[in-house]
DNA sequence: ATAGCCATGTAACCAGTTACATGATTGA
DNA sequence: TCAATCATGTAACTGGTTACATGGCTAT
């Protein structure tokens, strides 16, 4: 549902192309909402079918044609209202969360390696955040204003990586330490 | 694809009904896997046609009769398969993120409420993950072992809640404040 | 009375994924 | 020559949600 309206805002900013919807997809958004190139050519198609959105064909030469897609009228009261609406927190699928849960079962070797392999990829994924972080920052020294929100929402990403690296070690030593005592993360009552 | 082996997870530790594997979905595995009754009736109707459970009818005075599932031979080895094989980090799709990302548009008093009220859910949320945990500690002095991996995964779901409220309350005070300066969570390269 | 628990399911729908398809340009 | 980028899409499928359906027992 949501990937209508995030097209509507993406495209809201600056009147963009599917491919470059899908691109944009990628930074910022991509982040905490993804759709395939396929999934928004098919919510685009749908979106113009009820008059929310419209486009101008660009003829390139070399390259196929390129339909603009611009926000109508319709399209923007749709959204604010979507936006005014009240949203329940996402649910969480997380199935290497099943696995661990059970871990008594199966090779604790073998789930090591895959919780180092987890490791591993939320640690790229927090050094790829980081450096993003930097391009918020190094231009000048105050931060725009249009900047300001999609910021914080990084901010967001670096902080849910880094409670996952903390822990999946924390998992990674009860693997290897199979009787280590742990402590509640609330002491009293 | 999941829930079929959370479910053959659940009736291997022991024999269930669709009913009480619903009911179990809610504690423990519903941290991080949530499955409707009628979810998991459909897929409890697949896996039998494919041989991975079988069941049993009990027959109770009032109620409606219970089918008993277990998990046969073809089924365990399914679901060694499942835990061999690897996972990756599972996409995250929050609507309310978006909604901020796009925080300059709309209107701000109207976040500030829809934040606030998710402030609460994550709060309750996690006194009721806190209160869990100390059901892990409270009978004896040292956990069971077989506990020891439903436990750490509730750790991870206390975490995921305190980390929510932490980053949430920041974009309340940003709310607020318009004008707030945030320094880099890495301040140096 | 009415709500909630016990216990089962079917049918229709929707969002998102995977597979398939086309075709030119540019750089290694 | 091979892969990548630009640029568009359709079709089939799957996992999960929502709506609908039944019906007795128990506690307030």
């Amino acid at each position: 549902m949501s990937v209508k309206f995030a097209l509507l805002i993406l495209m809201d900013k600056e009147p963009a192309s599917g491919y470059d919807l899908a691109q944009r997809f990628n930074r910022g958004i991509g982040q905490f909402w993804q759709a395939s190139h396929q999934q928004i050519y098919q919510q685009l198609k749908k979106m113009h079918e009820q008059g929310f959105v419209q486009f101008t064909v660009q003829k390139q030469q070399g390259k196929p044609d390129r339909k603009v897609y611009e926000i109508t009228a319709a399209g923007e009261q749709d959204l604010n209202e979507w936006l005014a609406a009240q949203e329940k927190p996402p649910t969480v699928r997380d199935a290497l969360l099943i696995k661990i849960y059970a871990a008594s079962r199966g090779d604790p070797q073998r789930l090591l390696n895959e919780v180092q392999r987890h490791i591993q990829l939320h640690e790229t994924q927090l050094v790829a955040h980081l450096q993003e972080e930097q391009q918020f920052f190094s231009a000048n020294k105050t931060m725009q204003r249009k900047l300001r929100w999609p910021y914080i929402t990084l901010r967001r990403g670096i902080r849910y990586e880094q409670e996952w690296i903390e822990w999946l070690k924390e998992v990674q030593i009860c693997l290897v330490d199979d009787s280590l005592p742990l402590k509640p993360l609330r002491p009293s009552l």
